[in-house]
DNA sequence: TCCTTATCGAGAATTTTATATCGAGAAAAA
DNA sequence: TTTTTCTCGATATAAAATTCTCGATAAGGA
């Protein structure tokens, strides 16, 4: 990857849009290292994602392999050129706020790990939570979060509580040192520079579907 | 014909971004609303979500409603303005596809009436699961799901199957004249033309995150 | 009343992202 | 071997999205 220097252009970070296709393109490749293939070509996952195949060849190159006239890219390579760019050959341990329905689903996903993230340990301030264990994750008191996330050196925290609470969910995640916060709570979180906030409201999703549809609708 | 139908066509389709900030403005919005403002102004939206201003009053300009110098917007007229075009004013009702963890959470949480939807029913392949309720959302038998759907014309059908069961799911879902899909299945569906489908795949956050995460810490 | 200030909204300029074109190279076929 | 076919990847072009500029206008004083 260091073969890019040669241009010696400035390096530039890499777009969001690609950033958000690359997990799509993982999904199919690991369904076609299943089938046996062992090469794929841009022309192939355009097609079957519906993007252009100039496109997907242009975000592969940002993870820094290369492909081979005629046949494409290395399938067992490709997957590990992505996860190996988007940080998910190395498992981070995360904390997770708010062990409400939604902290549950995802204490209870066991395919994280796949995404590069780790669950060690969970915070409500729900007594009757506090103690126990959801799916091997256990529950601690929010008391314990900030020397907890100081001493174990804790990057992501992973917030799922209510909106009211968000915020100060955040603070003390940021005091324990946090570097990047997963935000599920419908609310703009103010953080120090430097503190990663990704928002991963669904209501926004939602927002260009129902949008999306009415207009649809409208055409009829 | 479709030349004049183009040129006559002065509504151009809402760029996605911008569908994506417009609940994030609804939430900020709704905030305010608590505190008794009465106006707010594109810059004040813009400083406290970290937008640019220029950008929040096009957003605004496309929901269809106007400003006047030296105040800004009307809050509660503003908040009306979007949910209007995000059609979150009329409740649609949907079907949920898969009561997991996921399903469950999703159903549990009350608030998405806020956004326009309702869910009518839920579907599962497990007979464990059948004739219960979810938070008052029946679970029913996956051989219903069709001709109920026709029956009641549903046109948002929510998926939360595992990626082997979505396709399927998302089939029968069109066959029983769906017209939206929000599918939470990390695959990607094919569906016919003139069905949408928005994928609301947690990776493709989780992929900023981690990969913004490693920059910035190969940076230290 | 006049002045100052903050804001909108239209259009231009800029930046970012997506798509098109095409030469070169590798594989398969002739 | 030679030809055909397919794909990469560099570069060019187009489209989309964001940001800048500025005149007009309303509100709140001076
Ligand atoms: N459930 C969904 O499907 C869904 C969908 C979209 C958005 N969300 C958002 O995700 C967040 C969580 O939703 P949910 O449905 O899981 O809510 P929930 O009410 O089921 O769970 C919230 C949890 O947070 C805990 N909590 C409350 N205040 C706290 C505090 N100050 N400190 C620590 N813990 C606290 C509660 O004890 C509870 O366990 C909310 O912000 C919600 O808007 C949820
Ligand atoms: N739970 C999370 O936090 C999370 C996070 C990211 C993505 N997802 C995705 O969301 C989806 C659901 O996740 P989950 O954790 O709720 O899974 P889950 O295993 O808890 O639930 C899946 C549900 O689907 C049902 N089901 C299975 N096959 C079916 C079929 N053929 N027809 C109908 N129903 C069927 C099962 O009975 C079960 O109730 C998965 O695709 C998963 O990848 C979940």
């Amino acid at each position: 990857m260091t073969k890019t220097e040669k241009t010696n252009k400035k390096i530039k970070a890499t777009p969001e849009p690609t950033l958000r296709r690359l997990p799509r393109y993982l999904h199919l490749l690991k369904f076609l290292r299943e089938t046996g293939d062992k090469s794929v070509s841009s022309t192939y996952i355009a097609k079957e994602l519906g993007f252009d195949p100039t496109q997907v060849r242009k975000d592969i190159e940002y993870t820094g392999i290369v492909g081979r006239p005629k046949t494409g890219f290395n399938i067992v390579e490709l997957i590990s050129s992505i996860e190996e760019f988007l940080n998910w050959k190395n498992i981070t341990d995360a904390f997770l706020v708010g062990t409400g329905s939604l902290g549950t689903a995802m204490l209870g996903y066991g395919r994280f790990k796949d995404y590069g993230l780790n669950f060690v340990a969970a915070f409500d301030n729900n007594e009757m939570k506090i103690g126990k264990t959801i799916h091997e994750t256990p529950v601690l008191s929010m008391e314990k979060l900030v020397d907890l996330a100081k001493r174990m050196h804790i990057n992501i925290g992973v917030i799922t509580v209510p909106a009211f609470a968000a915020q100060h969910s955040a603070d003390l995640l940021i005091e324990g040192g946090i570097r990047a916060i997963w935000n599920f709570a419908p609310i703009h979180l103010k953080v120090p520079e430097g503190v990663l906030v990704e928002n991963a409201q669904l209501t926004q999703s939602l927002a260009v579907l129902t949008h999306k549809l009415a207009d649809a609708i409208s055409k009829d």
